[in-house]
Parts: C-alpha cells; structure tokens; sequence
RNA sequence: CGGGGUGUAGCUCAGCCUGGUAGAGCACUGCCUUCGGGAGGCAGGGGCCGGAGGUUCGAAUCCUCUCACCCCGACCA
C-alpha cells in the first residue's frame, strides 16, 4: 500500500474527551472514528488491525474443529421471553420494534438464537459434540460506555457455544477451549493470564476469563507468588485466620468525637491503626433473618466483596445497602458512628474482624466512638464469614505463597452454561440408551474489537502505538528522503516495495512528499514494527537505516541484501 | 439512575460576565522558499456559535425549554 492511495489521517492533538491511552492513539491515530456516544467507525487503517484479530480467532477456532456460522443480529422478541432474558437482562438490551408492531432485540448475545437452531437441527447424539461459533456485531446498551472501542455499546465479538451429550463431554471441550483461547492471545503478542471467574446466576460449574494485563484495566485480579492460583478479585477466597483472639489489655472507653465519620479520619485523629479499627455497613436482611437489617462487620484497611456478601444466607439478594434513615430508625445514629456494642441489629464479621482485640468501632451515637473493644467482654462475637477483597499479601487460597493483584482488561470469558437455556427451551437430543437427554452446553466470548484496544493499552510509548507483529496494520514502512527531488530516491522505494510485496509483506510506501519529520512521526504513531529509510546517502554507502519501532537506535542493513534482511527480521523465510 | 460539566471551523480552544453582526493555533487549498525528526512566507476555502422559543432596535453573548456529548458516583459507615 502506497500512503497516497490509503486514508491516513493523523493528528497531533489529542481529543478532548479520551481519557485512556489506547483510546487517545486510536483517535490520534485515525483508527476509528466516533458517531455518537459508544459507537464507533472503524476507518481502513483501524479495520486492518481488527482484521488481523478476527482472523487469529477465526483460524484458531477452525484449527479446533469449532463450526463458523452467522446468526441474525436482529432476534425476534419471543425467544428471549421463552428464556425470560426479555425482562431479566435488564436496560443492556436493545429492544426494537417493527412496522407491525412486533418487538425485537438486537442481539447481546446469542444463547437463545444458537439453542433455537440446536434444538430444531440436533436429534442424535451421534451429531455430538459440536461447537458453533460466529464473528459479529454485538449491541449492549451499556450504563456508561467510555474508553473508546474498549467498552463501547456496539462491538465485534466472536461468540461460540457447544452442545453436548453428558456433563464430561461438556468438561473436555471447557478445557479444549481454555488451550485455544491461550493460543489465539499468545499468537496476538498478549501478555494475558486467565483467572478463575464468578459463574454466576448463570449456573454451570465451571467459569474462565482470560485478561489482558495492563495497568489501566477496570477489573483486579489476584495470583499466588508461587502456584498457578489466579483468580478475578470478586472470586479469590481470604482464608481466615487461625486462631481465637488474644486476651484483653484494653479497658473499654468511650470517646468524643465529633464530625469523624470515617476510618480515615479516626486513624489521622487519634493514631491508631487502621487494622485495628473496626466499620460497620448496614445492608437489607434475607426473610429467613429475622430483622430487616444485617450489619456486616470489616476491619478499617479491608474493603466489602459484594459477590460474597450478596451469598450470605442471612443478605438479601440482590445486595442493597441500607439508606441513613433506615440505619437511624433501627439504631438510632447514622453511619459513621456504628460499631458492634450494643449493636440492635444482627451481625456478621469478616474472618479477620473477629480475632481482634483492643479495637476502636462506632459506639451507636452520634459522635461517640469506643476504644479498647473486645468480644466476648464488651460485645457478642457474632457468626464470622468471608466478606471482604483480598489484599496484596494475604496468604494465597491455595496455601501456598502470597497474593498478589495486577490490574486487567477482560478480553475473553468461557463458560460451563449447564442446562439453563436447553432446558428452558426444551434442546433435547436422543442419546445411545434411546431416551431424551437435555444437552448440556458451554458458551465462550471473546471481545475482538476490545482485544485491539487492549493491546495498544499494553504496547504503546511516547511517540505512540508499537503493534505486536501480528496485530500490525503494515509490517514495514519505507520512507523516501527528499523522493521529490531524486530519481534514485524514487526509484530505490519503489523497486524494494515490489520486492517486499512480491515477497507477502505488507508494506506501506511513504509517497507523500511530506518533510521527513512529519513521515517518522506517523509511522511512529501508527505503529508500523519495522521501517527503512532510503535516501541519497544511504544509497552513495550502499548502507539502509533500519529501525524496529521498539528499539531507539538505527541499524545499517546493506542495500543489495536488503529483501532477505528485512524477511529474517520479519521472522519470514527468504 | 443521581450529581457535575461542556456544546463556537475537521481538531484544540478564546469570545459570553459587561448584547453591536465571528476569532486564534493546528489541519485543509494555491504559489514561493525550505527539505534526515511534526518548516517559513503570502494568498485562500471553511461556521444557521447544538436546536426551539422568548427579551431587545439588535443575541454566540441575557431568559426558558429541549437535545447531544463528557466526567464523577452507584464502597459508605
């Protein structure tokens, strides 16, 4: 490609409103285009790297067997009704309507669309297993989309779903999965771990996300030092503490103090350590509790997990927390004054909560605090369970080494689905006993268009985008010095962008007639993984500078070998 | 959904408070000079100042409504 024939529109000021990397170089860049809030065009150069994502996940899939096929985007209303994800999914779907006055959803996902299909074309378990999988515009009517193509409303996402006679054929084509998702983001130049996942209400016993590391991802993920344990912070289990608490050396007191609120205040205020405080949030009781409120006991320096919370027997589900007026109607203060003593509510601690001693808490009055506190002297220890996040530091679950949490963009999710939708939708196939068997069935994601902004996210600098190989719009840029002015200039481009091309590369030839800083700041920009210069001088020494992007200095690459050079720094045979 | 903010040229923004008929830089077009890290000069093209209504002799500017977009929050004890 010839930058004169292609579209490259780049610019030197970054939009006002891309907030993260990836999205500030994709605008920059030229990439994709916005048209209107998660919505975006993907202009030629932009749609070049996506392709190359698709097609990684595409030869991967159909190097596994899986089937590609294309499902409608636009579904009718009633399947989703027959699963009743019509009202449970809740704004994220997008519902639509036709002339007749029928309604429709575009699609989210295709769970109902793909069990439709299995239902009416599976009959034997002869035709089993089988996996589906499509490449396709996906529409999620997302609260809030931002960062760009990274969570957008409308994105390219590659979804399969496999089908199944029994719950181990179900688990061996998990596991198959879980290898061909590591080598789709391995070929894409990925530094990725994939970590154990919430399945969920979806059910299904067994649940993966594979995330790309990067310190701008919206998801943590906790590791063990020294085991392969790796799971989504919503999942990683604190294990509790052995042991019961130690003895007393605190009497109980009680302190003034006004307008501290929070366990911030109280650590800067009186000195102690925020590990032996003690918060108190109030959420909505489950019926079987017997009150309408619980109150949820964590260590100051600790922080809620909702997933474990929300599983408690005694919390109401979906979790809510209580509003201030319903905390002083039961207690008689506000937040910011609550602690276990005297506590009229039931309580549960975190693990680590209850083998304290000595520790400060709310006293239950307006701005009044308690000191020295204890269990068993001052207060009931009440039922212990695992509430809150793991830190950095915590043993790992496993027992062996330590936690540690790195930040990550979800790129992929595979699921054990079970039997929710066959079932809901009576996907029976007949097996070798004769008899109808409900088809167990996986489903597995994968974000392609987030997958080429989580990579940038991973693989930029300051002068812009530096491209994995794989993902790379154009492998090598050839820039002209001066080709205006010389013959030998042009000429020397042109014959060794035949050669390359003629050789498979895919190279962009800079013939703009631009100034040679405004050619080296857009490769840059763009990312282009290799470039050579060619200018009279480089042609009077029979030398060519060679640049990989990633590297600061040049190389000198003789002219008449230049082809079988470049092809070995391609990794390409001559 | 709640709170905040912003809408003026393709992009980044000034002008608005104090009303008088539209600006800068970048980008774009032409010519000249320049030419190995985002050049310089001259001359240009480009805006129903988000939309509707109102006040006024006169509205980008003041008022009302509306739409769009962005940010923050949905962890707080």
């Amino acid at each position: 490609m010839k930058t004169s024939q292609f579209h490259i529109v780049t610019t030197r000021e970054t939009p006002a409103d891309a907030e993260i990397v990836s999205h500030q170089l994709m605008l920059r860049t030229g990439m994709i285009r916005k048209l209107t809030a998660g919505i975006y065009s993907w202009t030629p150069l932009g749609w070049r790297v996506l392709k190359k994502v698709e097609n990684i996940v595409r030869e991967e899939m159909d190097r596994a067997g899986y089937l590609e096929m294309l499902m409608p985007a636009v579904q009718p209303a009633e399947l989703w009704k027959e699963t009743g994800r019509w009202d449970d999914f809740g704004d994220q779907l997008l519902k639509l309507r036709d002339r007749a006055g029928r309604d429709y959803v575009f699609g989210p996902t295709h769970e109902e669309v793909i069990t439709d299909l299995a239902r009416n074309e599976i009959r034997s378990y002869k035709q089993l297993p089988i996996t589906f999988y499509q490449i396709q515009t996906k529409f999620r009517d997302e609260i809030r989309p931002r960062f760009g193509v990274m969570r957008a409303r409308e994105f390219l996402m590659k979804d399969a779903y496999s089908f199944h006679i029994d719950d181990a054929s179900l688990d061996a084509t998990y596991w198959d999965m879980y290898e061909v998702y590591t080598r789709i983001f391995t070929r894409a130049g990925l530094s990725f771990r994939a970590v154990r996942a919430d399945s969920g209400a979806i059910g299904g016993s067994a649940s993966h996300e594979f995330h790309v590391l990067a310190d701008s991802g919206e998801d943590l993920i906790a590791f063990s030092t020294d085991s392969d344990f790796a799971a989504n912070i919503e999942l990683a289990e604190a294990p509790a503490p052995a042991g019961a608490p130690a003895a007393p050396t605190e009497a109980l007191r009680m302190v003034d103090t006004p307008g501290l609120h929070t366990i911030e205040d109280l650590v800067t205020e009186f000195d102690i350590p925020a590990d032996r405080t003690v918060k108190t949030l109030v959420v909505e009781a489950s019926a079987e509790t017997g009150s309408d409120l619980i109150a949820l006991l964590l260590r100051g320096d600790h922080s809620l997990n909702e997933f474990k919370a929300a599983g408690l027997a005694q919390v109401a589900r979906p979790l809510r927390f209580a509003t201030e007026d319903e905390i002083r109607a039961c207690i008689g203060t506000g937040p910011g004054s609550l602690g276990p003593v005297n506590l009229p509510i039931p309580a549960i601690a975190d693990h680590s909560v209850a083998v304290l001693t000595d520790f400060a808490a709310g006293a239950n009055q307006d701005d009044k605090h308690l000191f020295g506190v204890n269990w068993g002297r001052d207060a009931e220890r009440p039922p212990a369970a695992d509430l809150r996040n793991v830190v950095a530091g915590d043993p790992s679950p496993d027992g062996q080494g330590e936690i540690r949490l790195a930040r990550g963009i979800e790129v992929g999710h595979i699921f054990q689905l079970g039997r929710k939708y066959s079932e809901s939708m009576n996907a029976v196939v007949l097996g070798e006993d004769g008899k109808s068997h409900t088809m167990p069935m996986g489903c597995y994601g994968i974000g392609v268009s987030r997958i080429v902004a989580a990579a940038i996210e991973q693989n930029h600098d300051e002068n812009g985008i530096c491209w994995p190989q794989a993902l790379a719009p154009f492998q090598v840029a050839i820039l002209p010095m001066n080709a205006k002015k010389s013959h030998r200039v042009r000429e020397a481009a042109e014959r060794l962008y035949d050669a390359l091309r003629g050789a498979g590369v895919e190279v962009l030839l800079d013939d703009r007639n631009v100034r040679p800083g405004v050619m080296f700041a857009d490769m840059e920009l763009i990312g282009i993984p290799h470039r050579v210069v060619i200018g009279e001088r480089g042609l009077d020494s029979g030398l060519l500078e060679y640049r990989r992007r990633t590297v600061q200095e040049n190389e000198e690459l003789p002219l008449d070998t230049i082809v079988e050079s470049l092809l070995a720094k391609l990794d390409m045979q001559t």
